[in-house]
Parts: C-alpha cells; sequence; structure tokens
DNA sequence: CCGTAACCGAGACGGTACGTCTGGTCTTTGA
DNA sequence: TCAAAGACCAGACGTACCGTCTCGGTTACGG
C-alpha cells in the first residue's frame, strides 16, 4: 500500500474549519436523538449544520464515523471520560458505585440514543467495532482492571484472577440487559451482580 | 387508533403461498450470509427469491422482521431450538459443555451473521428486539434457569440465588464478547466464566 | 452490440404514466421559459411535476431531450406544424410572407428561449442535433423545396436549381442573424433576402 | 453605475503573470478538444495550468470567456486573422477561393471543437455572443464587405445592393450546414452558393 | 532597502445538481 | 383473483464543480 495513494488524498488537517466541526458534531447528535441512526442522514446532518456535504465526506469516510467522533467530542467536553473509579478499600462498595454510575448514564436519554445507534453499527460493522473498543471501551474497561489490580494487592481478590475476564463478568451481564431490554436495568440488579460475583454462586465450603 | 384500519388491509392468511414464503426466507438468509444486512435489501431479496417486491410488503413490516422469520424457520427446521441442558449433577461441567456449544454456534459463519444483523437492529428497533427476545433469546435462557433450579435442589447453588440473574452472569459476558469483537471467543474463556461465576472473586473465607 | 444490453435495460413504453409525461412537458417549458435553459434543471422538473427524478432519466437520457420532446408536443398541440406556403404564383411574395411569419415566430420571446436552448445543444451534440433536424427542421425545409418545385414547373424558377441549396439562400441568412444576433432581424431582412435571392446580386445582363 | 465598485476590484493587469495566462490558454484549449465543452470546467484547467482557481476567476468572468480569449489568441499566433480575400477582378472566382477555405477550417477537427462550443455558448448567452460577434465574426465579415465594395466599384455587381446582406447571402447557408449538420458541407456547395447568390434564381429576362 | 500590497498556487468552504439506488406504494397483466 | 412484474414518487447516496474565501509564499513597487 502507497500512503499517497491517488484517490486518498488526504486534506490538508492544519486549515481544517474547527467551526464546521463543531456544527457537525452537534448536529449529527441532535439528529441521532431525535430521529434515531437509521434515519439520521449525512445529508441531514450538513443542512442542519450549515454545512456542505462535501465537508462531512472530506473528513470522514461514514456517517458511523461521524458519530463516533461526534460521541468522544461529547465524552471530552464532559470531562468525565477518566473519572477515576474510587478505591476506598472495599471492593464491593466501590464496584456498586460505578455500576449504579453505569446504569444511570445507561439509562440517561441523552446518552442513549446515540450509543445505541453505534453500538448497533459496530455490531454489524467490524471496522466501525475496532474503533468504538479502542477508544471508548477499553480506556473504560481499564480503569475497571486498574482497580482490580489494587484490589488483588490488597487481598481483596482471589490471587491469580484474569483481571479483564472479571471485568467482564460486571459489565457483560450489564450491557446485555441494557442492549437486549430483556428486564429493567436498575441499581439492585448492579448491586446483585457485584454480590453474585465476588461472592460465587456456589455454596460457601 | 383502530385495528382494522383501511390501510392496515390484513391480507388473507389462508391463501398465501406457501413457496413464496420459503423462497423468501432462503434468498433472505443467503443475501445476508453473502453480502451483509445492510448491503441486503428488500428488492435483492424478491428479486433473488422470484417474488414481487409487494409480496414481501404485504407480510413483513421491514427487512428486519423478515429475517427474524426467516432465522426462526431456520431454527425450526433444524429442530435443535430446544437442545436441553444436560444435567449430570455437575453443575459446571454442564454449563461448560452449554456455554462451548454456544460459543462454537456464535462463530460459525453460517450463523453469525445474520444473528448480528438481527442482534443490530433490536438494539435499535425496541419492537423487534421485543419479538427477537420473546421468541429467540427467553426459551433460550429458560433451559439455563431450568438447569439452574435443578442444581439448587441438588444443593450445588447457594440458595436464594435469584437464577435469572445468575444466567446473565454467564450469558452476558459471552454475548459481550461476540458483540463487540473485544478478545477472541473461546472454550477456555467459557470454562473460565463457569468457574469464576461459581466460585466467585473474592478470597474463600 | 446487442439490443438488450444489460444496462439499457428498456422500461416497458405500455405502462408509462401518461400524466407525469404530460407534467414533465408542461415543467420543463415553464421552468425554460422563466429561468432559462442553463437554469433549468432536471430536479427543478421533477420537483414543478411533482415526480421522481428517476421518472425523468427512465425515459429521457438528457434534459436536452426532454425539452425536445416537451417543445414537440407543444407544437403537435398546436396543429400549426404544418402551415403550407401559399402558392399565389407570384414566388416573391409568397416568400416573404413565409420569412416574414418565420422572422415573427424567432422573436416571439416565449418561442425563442427554449429555441435558443434546443439549437445551441445541437450545435454541441449530434445526436441530439440530428433528432432535431429530423423531427423539426426537415419537415419545415421540405415545404419551401415543395413551393420552390412548384414554382419551377411555373417557370418562376431557373431549370436546374437545386432546391434545397435554394431553401438554404433564405434561411441560412435568416438563421445566422438570429443565432449570432449581429444586426436586427427584421421584415424588411426578410423582403431583401428574397429579393437578391431572386435576383442575384450580379448586374442583369 | 461606479467604476470602482466595491466587489468590482479590477485588479493590476500590469502584474499580471503572462506564465499563467499562457498556461491557462493551453490548458483551456487542450481540454475543449479532449472531452469536448460541457466536460471542460474551469477547475480541470485551473489543475491542468497548474494555476490556483482563483487566478481564473480574477481575470475572466465565465468559462466561455477564457475560450473565447484562448481562441483569439490562437488566431493571433496563426497570424492568420487578416487573410486578405483576393481580387482578381474575378468576384466569383475570388469567393468560391475564401469559402472553400472557410469550408476547409469548419472541417478541420482542431478548429471545429472549440469554435462550436463557443458558437453553442454564444447562441445562448447574449453577452458572450456580442464578443464573439465583435472580435471575431465581424472583422473577418468586414473583409467580403471590402471585397463587394470594390467589386461594385468594378461593375461586378448591381448597384445599390446592401453589401452586409449580401455578404450573408453567401455566409449564412454556409453556417447554416455546419451548425445544424444538415447536408454535408463541400467545396461544391461553396460553389454553387456563390453561382446562385450572383445568378439569381429567378429566370434571367 | 525594506515594508506593504498585490498576485500567485493551493485548497477548504457552503452550495447546487448530478445520475444512481433503494424504499415503499400503486397499477397493470398473465396464469 | 391473486401474485409477478415493474412504473411510480420520494429522497439519500457519494461525486463533481461552482464561485468565494483564506492561507502562506513570492514578487515588485513606493516611501
Amino acid at each position: 500500500m502507497n500512503e499517497n495513494q491517488a484517490h486518498t488524498r488526504t486534506p490538508d488537517a492544519g486549515r481544517r474549519s474547527e467551526r464546521s466541526r463543531r456544527a457537525i458534531y452537534d448536529a449529527a447528535l441532535a439528529l441521532v436523538s431525535e430521529a434515531g441512526y437509521a434515519r439520521t442522514t449525512i445529508e441531514g446532518i450538513a443542512a442542519r449544520a450549515g454545512v456542505g456535504k462535501q465537508t462531512i465526506y472530506r473528513w470522514w469516510p461514514s456517517k458511523a464515523a461521524v458519530l463516533l467522533d461526534a460521541f468522544l467530542d461529547l465524552g471530552e467536553q464532559a470531562t468525565e471520560t477518566t473519572p477515576v473509579i474510587p478505591d476506598t478499600g472495599d471492593l464491593a462498595a466501590d464496584l456498586k458505585l460505578v455500576l449504579r454510575a453505569t446504569v444511570d448514564e445507561l439509562t440517561n436519554p441523552a446518552f442513549e440514543a446515540p450509543t445505541r445507534a453505534l453500538t448497533a453499527e459496530g455490531v454489524v460493522d467490524p471496522a466501525l467495532c475496532a474503533l468504538y473498543v479502542e477508544r471508548l471501551l477499553n480506556p473504560s474497561l481499564q480503569l475497571y482492571v486498574d482497580r482490580l489490580r489494587s484490589a488483588e494487592a490488597a487481598g481483596e481478590l482471589r490471587p491469580g484472577i484474569d483481571h479483564r475476564v472479571a471485568v467482564e463478568l460486571f459489565v457483560g451481564p450489564l450491557t446485555h440487559r441494557w442492549m437486549l431490554r430483556t428486564l429493567p436495568l436498575t441499581h439492585e440488579y448492579a448491586d446483585t451482580l457485584v454480590d453474585y460475583a465476588l461472592g460465587g454462586l456456589s455454596p460457601r465450603a
């Protein structure tokens, strides 16, 4: 592969209009929230943002990519992207706190629509999914891994546990309920998950 | 709203062409496997099935609904829809067996494409999601619930455990990896999940 | 070349919507009159006609072709397409009469805009030009040829004259002035043309 | 109207880059010959000429204007802009000579494409047409007028003839055939035109 | 001789229209 | 009397250019 492909003609990022970028993010998020992902169109985003279509096509390869960036930007603005998991010495309490917060976020209508849109697209589009995981999901899961490592050092965790798998034991079920809307997603559910996962389902010896 | 709306004109199901129905299912599944969900169009299905577009629009409200029915039909043909979970008395072993089978199914390319398509659509379309959960997911999860009930009676499970939540402790993380392609989905992962969930992450007293 | 080319997929003319065809003609002529040919767009015609764009692209290869048909249709409606040249026995008078009428038509703003548009397009597009000549120009010129033939029989014309060339001696200069707007196009000019062409420029022996 | 309008900002012709001007002419003529007028774009000319788009928009108001200048420049280079009509004393012979040359030029593919392009544009754009007539057509026709004046003095022409109209009697039909491609444009046609126009169509007394 | 004003190449921008494609509806026609 | 075939309206797709604008850089005066 050649970096200077004829038809890849990377545009000059230095000249990029910050104004347009922001307007596109705002329009994209608004439309996805209002109409859903499928009914959100690039034409619609451009029109709403007061921007030429080409300005979108110049900088993003697909509708999904625009949405992903818009969503990342939304996170960065909130500066809550790195809300470190607290370490009070009580692992169960700390995890419940974070999972409850996650439940609240997944339930928040403002976040839910675009998140669902992106997730659904990721399920079906591996390339987008990789971006999504790399830039949004993994950084977030890493916080859990870190907390678990600290817990292991403090003797709050059985030694030899694969931290990554452990994290999925909490996050997996939560995501499952949210995605497939099987049953209500509540704080109680989050608490129960923590209790079950930490304590185990088998009878204590 | 009136159930017998002028334009809802429910057609006479008795006169429905079984031949066309089958052809549509086959075409739909074939196209989704070959080209993916997004590039599968109703026009394409109709053409491939040798059927008028209207014959599809008459009986299904959306592309996803066609797929769902096609997929259900596929399951019914295989009669493997109710492959009861074995009960050897060893809960861990039984669960590992089933989860490994699930891993194999989710990895099987023939099933993966339409399953992903349906799941993705369900993430974003609550109505379809409800159908999907009711007719495909819940029956499947109920088998786990039944096995756990039996395990509880046999003293293999801590009393008072919510069986449904317990099931999600196994199925949730598996689904999470599959959907988001975060890490490889292997038999070992399935085994570890069972061990962690049953044994708990906390140090044994 | 195959008449049934894959991508030529000639649509079924029998099923064509007469309603749409008429609406397209009307919209096309109206827009050309109001905004000029260059500012008339296929999108605009479709919108004005309340028609999908594809309905235009299905039946015509280009904007100019739509206009040509619209124009022909206009002529057919007026049934004035064949206003036979009078034969009073006085060739000069008859020709002056018709040429003056032609001057009037070319000067009539309602006809001028679309006629100029078509002509310009024909200058540059041989295929369209052929259609234009065959269906509009030649039938018209043939009337002159007929009148000249009659004149020859009546001894009003030098024997052996090529009637077609003779016709162009009248029509060519008229068209030239109209197309290139070199000098005013008047009845006097038409008369002078007839006098010069019939009488010749050389001194009479 | 103010000559120093805010937005008319006439650029300083003294500082103009001769290099760019030449490159633009060359690119414009090349593109028109290769791709035709319609598919020639200002962006394309700029790119081919290695010139910024603004450099074109600064000096010309339209694509057609660029082409006209490029065409004039082409003529000036050839210095054949003023190929005086010979005056051998035999008007018919002299006219036939020039008209045959004109036929050859109109038939020459190198000249034909840009000429047709300009002419077509002129048919529809009065402003451009005026320029075209003033700078290309009229000077050319004036040569005929001059020759006819000389002929009149020599008694080769009926007195009182309007020279301008007489010229159009030759040039009009020629142009007509060329523009509308009605019939082949040959030397014989040119000769016949001269004979008919000079001799007249009526029977000699 | 050094600012400063202009042209220059380059190309991003808001737009318009292109010609194609698909979605869903409506109409015709043949079995 | 259906269902196939497919024309229809609608509108999004991604591309090509439009004409304007801003950006550094490079001349070429003019103080």
